[in-house]
Parts: C-alpha cells; sequence; structure tokens
DNA sequence: ACCTGAACACCGTTCAAGT
DNA sequence: ACCTGAACACCGTTCAAGT
C-alpha cells in the first residue's frame, strides 16, 4: 500500500544516464538532498539498483552529474539584454557579469539542493568541470571589462567566490519556508530572534536586525556584486 | 582485531555534551566528513549510542554544534596587530577585517569539513548562531569604517558571502592533496587539465591557467578582501 | 539523571544470474 | 551490452532495561 507512486508510466525508452540524471534532478528539486536514494530513483525510473549502476558510477558521481547539468543550464541562457539598453546595442560587460551571476542566483533558488551541493562538489573534486563553466562564462566579462592580465585570476575568482557564498545563503533563506512559514514570516522570525540576542556581545547585529525585515533578497545580491565590481573597476582603472 | 583504536584511556570525566562535540570535531579532523559516525564515536568515548542520544539531540545537531564551536574559536582569537604597525596604535578597521577574515580562513584550513558544513549548517539553520556571530564581528568593523548604516546590512553580508565562499574553494585546494598529491603537484595537475581544455569554449580559462600554478591561496584571498573593501570604500568615501 | 546495548529501519553497493 | 533483484555491510536512531 505504501509505495506505489508513479511507476505508472510504463519506461518506453531505454534507461540511459541522461535519464538517470534527469530523474535524479527532479528528485532532488521534489523532495531535497534527503529524497535521493537508490530506492526512490530505482522505482521512479521502473528498475533495479544494478540497472543504475551500469550507467553510474556511484552516488557521489551522480550529485555531481546533477549539479553540472544544472549549472550547464543556468549558464547557457544568453545573458538578458538589460530592459533599459537600445535594441542592438551590446550590453557592457558590467551588465553581462550581472546577468550570469543571476542566472547562477536563480539556478540556487529554483533548485536550493544546488548551494550545499556547490561546496560539497567544488570540494571533492574542486576543478572539475563546474568551477571551470562558471570562471569561464565570469572571466571573459572580466577581460572585456579591461582588467590587466596580470589579475584575472584574482578578480575572477573574487567574483565566483562572492557569488557562491551568497547565492547559497539566499538558498538557505528561500528554502527556510519549509518549516511552514512564508519568506516573509520567516525574515520577521529572524529579524526578531536578532532582537533578543545579548545586547554586549551582538550590539551591530541587533542595530541591524530591522534592515533584514523587508529585505528584497535579489536586490541584496546585485548590491554585493555591484560592490565588488565597483572595487574591481577602482583597483584598475579602465585607461591606467 | 579490527577496531580496537582508542579505547585504552579509561573514561574518568562522565560524559557530557562537550566531551562529545569535541571528540566529534577529532574525529572530523583526523577523518573527514565521512568518518564520523556513532560507531566511531562511540568507540572513541567508550560508551554507547544511547549515551551519546542523552545528550545530543541528532547527528544534524552534533554536527552544527561541532561546527559552532570551531567557529567560535576562530572568531575569539584577537584579530593580530598588523605587524608593522607601531606598538600600542590601534589598528584600522580594514585591518581589523582582513585579520577576521584570515582567521577564519585558517580554521576552514585547519579544519577541512567546515567549508561544506557551513553551507549546510547555513542552509539548514541559516541564521542558528553561526552566522550571527561572523555578522557581528566583521559589522563591527563596517561600521567603524564609517560605512552610512543604510548600508550596513548589504556591506557586511557582502563581505561575509566572499569570506565563506572563498574560504571554502581554498579548503577544497588544500585538501585536494588527499589523493597523494602534495599542493603544488595538484595544482601543476589542474593547470595541465586546464590547459587541454576546449580552445574554444574555454578560451579565458586556458589563457590563466599558468596563474593556478605558483599562487599562494592566502595571498589570493586577502587580495580579494581587498577588493570587496576598495569597493566598500569606493561606494562609501570616508568623508561624504 | 544518566547510561547500556540489542534491535530496527533504511541506505549505498555488489554480484550471480538472466536476456 | 544491458538489466534484474536478492543479499551484504553499514549507518542513524530507538527503547526497554539497568544503575
Amino acid at each position: 500500500m505504501a509505495t506505489r507512486t508513479r511507476r505508472s508510466q510504463r519506461r518506453t525508452e531505454a534507461l540511459s544516464r541522461e535519464r538517470i540524471v534527469e530523474a535524479a534532478v527532479e528528485l532532488l528539486d521534489a523532495t531535497g538532498e534527503g529524497g535521493l536514494t537508490f530506492r526512490a530513483l530505482t522505482e521512479r525510473l521502473a528498475t533495479g539498483p544494478g540497472a543504475i549502476y551500469w550507467h553510474v558510477e556511484n552516488k557521489d558521481e551522480l550529485l555531481g552529474a546533477a549539479t553540472e547539468t544544472v549549472v550547464a543550464a543556468a549558464l547557457a541562457v544568453e545573458p538578458t539584454r538589460a530592459p533599459d539598453s537600445p535594441a542592438g546595442a551590446p550590453d557592457s560587460p558590467r551588465d553581462e557579469i550581472r546577468a550570469v551571476a543571476l542566472g547562477l542566483f536563480e539556478a540556487i533558488d529554483e533548485h536550493p539542493w544546488l548551494a550545499t551541493q556547490l561546496a560539497t562538489h567544488l570540494s571533492r573534486s574542486p576543478w572539475g568541470s563546474v568551477a571551470p563553466r562558471i570562471f569561464e562564462s565570469l572571466g571573459r566579462r572580466v577581460r572585456a571589462l579591461g582588467v590587466p592580465e596580470g589579475s584575472w585570476f584574482v578578480v575572477t575568482s573574487a567574483l565566483m567566490h562572492y557569488i557562491l557564498g551568497a547565492a547559497g545563503q539566499n538558498a538557505a533563506n528561500a528554502r527556510a519556508g519549509g518549516g511552514g512559514l512564508d519568506r516573509d514570516e520567516f525574515l520577521d522570525a529572524t529579524a526578531a530572534a536578532w532582537e533578543e540576542l545579548d545586547p554586549d556581545d551582538y550590539a551591530f547585529t541587533r542595530a541591524v536586525a530591522y534592515q533584514m525585515r523587508g529585505h528584497d533578497d535579489r536586490e541584496q545580491f546585485l548590491a554585493g556584486i555591484d560592490l565588488v565590481l565597483t572595487g574591481i573597476a577602482a583597483t584598475h582603472p579602465p585607461d591606467a
């Protein structure tokens, strides 16, 4: 009686690595990191564990593949033209960096498991294939920005690190609603909790708690990007 | 024959939450994230699982406590005075921020499991007690920097995100030696791998691969911090 | 109040056997 | 070459029983 979910659609296509990864992503989206098990996968694909292991090394590799797929999709989207730019006029590198960053931000927002997974994945196989993808996408625009070659690595890394850190934290906020609260209630509860902190140890945090309340994630994220971009411009003036 | 490790020192102190968390940290340091199991913990503490569950809710909570302990210790260290500052002269807020950042960087370097754990922990209980600690420590200095109140939240968050993102990625590099290679060999191998990437899809990454080779993690990390700090200063000029 | 340790449910992975 | 499904080792967690 317990488990009859979804074996309905008989398997028509043969199993393949792609289909397995696709199912893994769906499962992760629907049930979170804890929901991806070989048993759940096995049922969703109407097959046995052995079949999956024929196409995939192990669970780590499967998680890595899921991560890569989603990141690749996020980066494949052509950076959308800024709404106020005249038709035909190319975006500035600065706008393009914003767009790439926002694409990653949104991917993590849609697939909250990505945040944890990126950290884990990057730390298991640091420069697997996810990092170079992001790195390349940002780096081309850093170069277009006029940053001198000697600083390409540092500058691009800094951008990437900010993006991953911020988007991750944000996925956390977005998902926190899982407890049944919606986002506003959650931010409200957090702000309230901050205001309860020890006045000596947490003077600053208490003082900014109110800024937590109405804040817009996307706006904040972009403000941070702008801070970094401004730092880049100030450190490497365009015509030095 | 298999498992006789370390039951030698008979348990003298009673079990306590503190001792359990301490043992968990040791286990994580010695054997990585995968090495922390209730069975290993049980043996190290010469007790049974039930005893541990008396002091600790579950494994997640234990991991959270381990994370909090290590982060608290990292932040408790008084920021070291810059070596060139005259004795008695207080450090600038900028130097203090650098020092706090470096403290976290080094904590993650010493406890590589922290990188993944911070992402997981922050995303499970986003504003548990780790984030406010870091936030407070940075925020006080941001305030001292002269940033206007309306921007405290954004600016402090941006710093925190960069630090967590960069330190995490770096822990990955440091740990990558696990495969038997040392750090230089690893960076070398990575650079080589980058140079093999597709010339069309990865033109930029290939072009910076050589910068990967000799780079100093700490130096790079601080260069990124400086970029953000410069951005902050440019966005919020000291005497506006 | 604190601890013991057997037991349970679940999970990743393997492998002999099938087609 | 690709898939099946029973079986194995291991893990987090529970709980009746002890002190």
